[in-house]
DNA sequence: TCAAAAGTGTTGCTATTACACCCATGG
DNA sequence: CCATGGGTGTAATAGCAACACTTTTGA
């Protein structure tokens, strides 16, 4: 046993070992439009340049658990709904140390998270379309983000993640079209999201947005989130 | 400056450095099976039980770098289309050492790859479905990669990269009951498939199939291949 | 000659699109 | 009273699924 160990790191030894971190792609909506969440670099190199909120996994944890952890500390939210986007490894990627990272794409409900614990960070919400030039490969990790998210959004009503518990479908419609970058028609996109019988509409209405009001509607249950549904939108 | 690389080390240096591995789930088809390439694993701890092949990522290369040059020594093959599967992260993935994985898929094409290569390592194609149970997490590996062949064979044509140079529609259409797991009707598959305008008809028929023969088809040219295409089956 | 795959045609259905059009009401 | 978004209806179309049917030829 003893030799056998000692063999492994002869073998393993040989390698390099890289740092790992995590980058997140935090998502937002509010004013109709996508945002993205910024933060200025707190450590050289690039001290200050807006970036991807990161940091490095640790010995007893994977990477879930890594951009689980960080974005509790630097949000103050839990059970946030993340997903993995894909890992970014090229050599020079950072220009000081090799790192290695795993980028998440993360959706907030901006009318729950706590910007006192964000503004502490020096953290800004930027629209998508105008954000800032990012360090690094960020930029890139921010385009594949996006692309996951068009695609989640696709074959599940992503409403609840990034709205609030109630919402109208003019609302939800509008989420659509800033995360689908395009118009949609209204009639259609009602009838299509109600066909899908995910939806329970309340003796409520929204008079902000309209001198009619529209009726606020909230999902059936859980599993009316998670299902999966035809496309909502042609690609 | 010195003084900045001081710190950095320091900042970076609080951190765990890890071993970052490729695992490739290669894909090839044959006998209108999809198959599986898999490997004796060379060391411990595991020696000897079926794994992915995999390796470690190198200094100065990325993990795409490192799945291809991986490809290459133990296959003989160059310019296979690859694609990345995710990062797989959990800390006792491994047993022995902390090792992070990046997953990739390969698509192979039988009829060219160097068997010689191959069977020096003691590698072996399974059916994908008759596989043997493989070590670490790389049945879950394998699964998410098939999730993701079947979501770029939904899209684009998936033939050229695994089937011969000229194919019959039954061979595609084959290859396509292969990845999806079930059956297609082969008339709408045809004309599915042909609308596309994607593939040229050869004067050449296939005779080892069927009694009438079927004619070969190959591919337009190289944007053919990429072509993005609405679904070709329904899900 | 006939089984079996190749290939074509037809039909019904469903989803999608592009609209027209009515409703309710705050300013 | 009218502009504005809310909400409903409809007609044209495209795409899909199911399946009938015809062609070819080696065993």
């Amino acid at each position: 046993m003893e030799e056998i160990k000692k063999n492994l790191q002869e073998l393993y030894g040989q390698h390099p070992r890289v740092y790992v971190a995590v980058d997140c792609v935090i998502f937002g909506y509010m004013d109709g439009e996508l945002k993205l969440l910024l933060y200025p670099r707190s450590f050289e190199p690039a001290k200050g340049n807006w970036s991807l909120l990161g940091g490095f996994v640790q010995e007893n944890e994977s990477a879930d658990q890594a951009a689980a952890r960080i974005l509790k500390r630097t949000t103050g939210l839990d059970q946030i709904y993340m997903e993995q986007v894909a890992a970014f490894s090229e050599p020079n990627r950072e220009t000081t140390a090799r790192v290695i990272s795993i980028a998440y794409y993360a959706l907030i409900r901006l009318d729950k998270h706590d910007e006192e614990i964000v503004s502490q960070y020096g953290a800004d919400w930027f629209p998508l379309e105008k954000r800032p030039d990012l360090i690094f490969d960020h930029n890139e990790i921010v385009e594949k983000a996006l692309a996951k998210l068009q695609q989640k959004a696709g074959y599940q009503l992503v409403g609840p993640e990034l709205l609030p518990e109630i919402f109208t479908l003019t609302q939800l419609r509008r989420l659509y079209e800033a995360i689908f970058q395009r118009t949609l028609d209204p009639g259609n996109f009602r009838k299509k999201v109600l066909s899908l019988d995910l939806l329970t509409r309340l003796n409520k209405k929204d008079s902000t947005e309209s001198k009619k009001g529209a009726f606020y509607y909230r999902y059936n249950n859980q599993e009316a989130r998670e299902k999966e549904i035809g496309r909502i939108i042609k690609i």
